[in-house]
DNA sequence: TCAATTACCTATTGACTTGGTAGGTAAATA
DNA sequence: TATTTACCTACCAAGTCAATAGGTAATTGA
């Protein structure tokens, strides 16, 4: 399960996709805009700054930006980073030691199927897919 | 995230495929066999039998056993009894309450795509596939 | 220079989930 | 009637989730 950290993410990452050019984007409208509380998202915003995916600056005129094109994001690496990892279970996880049952493990090989699919499901969708889609019919 | 429920749960399905047709199977060997604590299997054994997917009779020569054959069973409806829902995202989760964001959410048609990809997924896998696939290497 | 704006920082919170354990009772059989 | 087994309720410690509170630091425009 997706938790709000990863969707909200991606939902502000979107957001700044379509105010690319424009310099950068105050926290506060991104916010309002996607009705996120403001406080909240400054902790989601921090862990993109540190692992570079956009930069801020302080000061009037100041916010945030987009680092690179939205077709260089995938959404893969932005849940990644928020949720710590997508695999389905912990063995598979990078970080998770060695299971002493995996020579014999019966569904290990369906988990580890159910990863690969995932993961190219995930890192096949770019920033610039979610971007001049909006529904019109409203 | 698939928790220790779901997989346990699967574990124990998979050890009850292996012996079917030798009556009721106590729990105190498939725990034993699994290497996972009696006493927390319990509890996944009650959902289980609750769900009608096992039955289980008190008493000597008792213990659990399937109710239909391993290839009438999908990983995904008994993934779906221990996790609650599959869905990857809550405003995908029937018990949910609509999201008032649905009709403009550009992230929406992405989580629903992912979602149907993960049902057919585990609803395509069958207890049948996972007996007598032991790794003869070890 | 100074007020406004904005990012950035640390700490705290309440509710909930996870992964169990403890200590029984009820049912069935040899 | 003793043994085996399922079944039941309650409890627990640790962690996660989704925020909120209350600041400080940097930058700019007037």
């Amino acid at each position: 399960m997706i938790s709000t950290k990863g969707r909200y993410a991606l939902r502000m990452m979107i957001d700044l996709a379509e105010h690319s050019g424009q310099g950068y984007v105050p926290l506060k409208d991104i916010a309002e805009r996607q009705q996120i509380s403001k406080k909240y998202m400054e902790i989601i915003v921090k862990d993109l700054v540190s692992h570079k995916l956009i930069s801020g600056v302080s000061g009037k005129g100041g916010g945030y930006r987009l680092l690179k094109e939205p077709d260089e994001y995938s959404v893969g690496e932005i849940l990644e980073i928020m949720e710590g990892s997508l695999s389905p279970v912990a063995c598979l996880s990078c970080e998770s030691e060695p299971c002493p049952r995996s020579g014999t493990c019966r569904t290990l090989p369906m988990w580890s199927e159910f990863d690969t699919m995932t993961h190219d499901f995930f890192y096949n969708k770019k920033l610039s897919d979610f971007v001049g889609k909006q529904d019109r019919s409203l």
